[in-house]
DNA sequence: TTTGACATTATGTGCATGCATAATGATAAT
DNA sequence: ATTATCATTATGCATGCACATAATGTCAAA
């Protein structure tokens, strides 16, 4: 039936997307082939492939050879947010952002740290401490080590201008990551810097990437009182 | 040169990729159009286009019609988790669940949750409790609002054998949504469920889910103290 | 000098076709 | 009854081609 002229591959992603929004597919059902589908929105295949499988990337279909496809069960789907840069974030909020850098040396890295990033053998990465400002109010605290044998032209910048975080986002590519969020009461270092309460609950992050199979820098973030982290769904 | 066969989308995106991370092609870099890189790969356009377009996805490089194909400035890239079914959470970890239904009725809802879920008049969405347990241990206490209208259904099912999550999760899809994570002081009645002493740092997450224009849910979790969220970039 | 029309160009997309690959079920061999 | 084999089938993908669309620069008119 209805075969309105609507060929873009978004059409079809939104004709489908409603079907199952609305719930005339619902969780589990076999939905139409792809040829099927074709001909009764008189489009390619192609078309049909292209919408399905931007519905299967975001979760809300599953796909299988011969199987076919099949509205998800679960409708559960990921949440995203992008890594931001400090400054960017504080700016964008309509204050003045600057930091101050607490820390800059090479020092034998703390055991966990050591585990964490793969370091091997004797080798010093860069330990760096700031804290991230808005206005004059201290925003985030920021403990960073950074794996110099990976990253080697990090020697020869001037991290008390430009933000290890700026740089590194700016010139250091790398192909994968993991992000942990956990609520923790504030070190008491922490606290002195944030001019917090001893023990208050803050937001921590823990962030570490890698550039193949080498790490690139391992940062501990924690946010002031009271800061929300908002992801879309 | 190079025209080696592997004429897959992920052999070209994996080339490309491989010429960003080994910095080859620098942030800011102009990299060739597409056609050539077909040349250069001994491939078709479609292919080098299906590469590119999955890099620029995710952020890898930024494309302009006519400007052409740059490496993204930023290396700063999204972050993504999967939404978790409580109970699917618990199981992986190899732990019996379970959980405890503390309230289920419908309540004129408090105002920030109102605003929150847009909902009109008098209207009464469903507010339920629970606490969800990892074996014995309380892992995660809820805080949930169901909008009825939008979820009509939902009055025939037995939440206390059902939890909402799960069910919810099986049967309405959503079209988008919020996530939100916080750090916070345990409230006394979450305190006194999850056993936690008083004030102790947690984790909470509020998420509101949406139908077209219509609110589905609105789901405030608190974790267990110590509980970390993890992210892959 | 400024403005506007237009050609140019790189990406974006649709289509037809053909083959690749994985999963399934049916059929035959044990 | 169990296992191995094979045809079938739906998705996955590469290709060549054509045309759409957006951004840019050029060139001429005001």
């Amino acid at each position: 039936m209805s075969t309105s002229r609507s060929h873009t591959w978004q059409d079809i992603h939104e004709r489908i997307s409603h079907k199952i929004s609305s719930r005339v597919w619902l969780p589990g059902d076999l939905i139409p082939g792809e040829v099927e589908l074709a001909a009764q929105y008189g489009c390619a295949r192609t078309t049909v492939n292209r919408a399905l499988r931007e519905l299967a990337r975001t979760g809300v279909i599953d796909r299988k050879r011969k199987a076919g496809t099949r509205v998800a069960m679960q409708q559960a789907r990921t949440v995203t947010a992008d890594i931001p840069v400090i400054r960017a974030q504080v700016e964008a909020q309509g204050h003045a952002y600057r930091f101050e850098l607490l820390e800059n040396r090479r020092l034998k890295p703390v055991p966990i740290i050591k585990d964490q990033m793969k370091i091997k053998g004797s080798l010093k990465p860069l330990h760096l401490r700031s804290i991230h400002y808005a206005d004059d109010t201290p925003f985030i605290y920021e403990d960073r080590w950074i794996n110099t044998q990976t990253v080697a032209e990090i020697k020869q910048v001037d991290l008390s201008v430009t933000s290890a975080n700026e740089w590194l986002v700016q010139n250091v590519p790398f192909t994968c990551g993991e992000f942990i969020v956990e609520a923790c009461a504030v070190p008491s270092p922490v606290a002195k810097a944030l001019g917090l309460p001893k023990s208050t609950p803050v937001l921590k992050s823990q962030r570490t990437t890698w550039l193949q199979d080498s790490s690139v820098t391992t940062v501990c973030l924690y946010y002031k009182f009271g800061y929300k982290m908002r992801f879309e769904i």
